[in-house]
DNA sequence: GTCTATATACTGATAGAC
DNA sequence: GTCTATCAGTATATAGAC
């Protein structure tokens, strides 16, 4: 569908806001994070952001679905590819790592909003978000999961429970977004060689023959 | 060394509120949980706690120290155990996870309090006390790497960047504070299985050959 | 569409009664 | 040693000027 002038604007204006809240909760977490930080990280005043969004939750809850909606367009171009379920399996967590050290803001608000979930949010419509939310990074989850049973079915993985080896998965391949920070003069290479060593972990962690 | 009755009762008025603090900061994160939220789960007060805490932040202190000082016993006994890399690890990488099982509200609050302080503390007192305990933590990871170097070299251990092993390894081991939760009718063997699907996990993403 | 008040609520911390 | 009362600071959110 096409957009006016008017609506790119008022698009452009929204991303300003949300990529600055991204930033914002992944430098101080979701309640460390006061709606003028992010304004005044714009340069701007609350009233600005108050135009675009009716709160902080609904600003957080956006900036979490977007960084959902990007790991879905990072594996979407694998999912159905005619592949063995190794094969499948680099490419898909290739892809998802590569995301999140591409886009480390929004990924750590998806781990913070599962959390924020997992502990309770206050009011019943936060809930309400939150919960489709993590429906939503659920069904992401349930991608990789059926790959793993395929896999174990035919013998290239090995472990016990298939929740758990998931749980441990998930947690291996994004755990850069807790450790990783791009220094200055990084090159291409030495990232891919970051984003290379934690599949590598994840893929013998689940017990995969290699060489 | 003994202690006075008297003490023994202060230690104990003092452990209440420790506990109490840490299931607070488990079930809702340092800056969610309020003083009064503790106090409250104690059927007190916070005129208690500041009988005891100057402030939350050295309470939280406490509870992070604690839960490191757990985890330096539990790996005490294997340190210096004359074995090779492999055993080591395995014995000690175990007596690890089990920890993180056994006392997750206060190694919530070891996770949280090395977030907090990457994040920046505000306060200078806050940023000094947070960065003794960083170092403490950091001196624990230290013992992990070096049997991780040890292993490399004697070829039982495959992984290209140490820094970034000793990160994944690290993140594996501690996962369950992240997922696991105590279900009712739980054996001991049930806990066991879990413990012993992390650390082999976590031995074969090490490159460790098997069987 | 953005800013400047301002209302309202909550939290960390202190002072003083008991 | 614990409680009650209270202060000061800060946060979300709203109302209305421009």
């Amino acid at each position: 569908m096409t957009l006016s002038v008017r609506e790119h604007i008022q698009d452009s204006a929204r991303a300003d806001i949300l990529w600055a809240a991204a930033n914002c909760f992944m430098e101080h977490g979701y309640n460390a994070t006061s709606i003028d930080d992010v304004a005044r990280s714009l340069g701007a005043t609350k009233g600005r952001i108050y135009h675009y969004y009716p709160s902080k939750a609904d600003l957080f809850a956006d900036v979490y679905r977007t960084g959902m909606d990007m790991n879905y367009a990072a594996v979407e171009p694998y999912r159905n590819l005619p592949l063995g379920p190794l094969e499948k399996w680099t490419k898909m967590a290739n892809a998802h790592v590569n995301q999140m050290v591409a886009t480390r803001q929004f990924q750590r608000a998806v781990w913070e909003g599962v959390e924020l979930h997992l502990r309770g949010a206050t009011t019943p419509h936060q809930r309400e978000v939150l919960g489709a939310l993590l429906q939503y990074r659920t069904d992401y989850g349930r991608i990789f999961r059926e790959i793993l049973a395929e896999g174990r079915e035919a013998g290239v993985f090995r472990f016990e429970n298939i929740s758990i080896a998931n749980q441990i998965m998930f947690i291996t391949l994004n755990s850069p977004i807790f450790w990783y920070t791009p220094r200055p003069g990084e090159t291409e290479g030495d990232v891919a060689a970051i984003v290379r060593q934690i599949v590598t972990f994840a893929l013998r962690g689940l017990g995969a023959k290699e060489d």
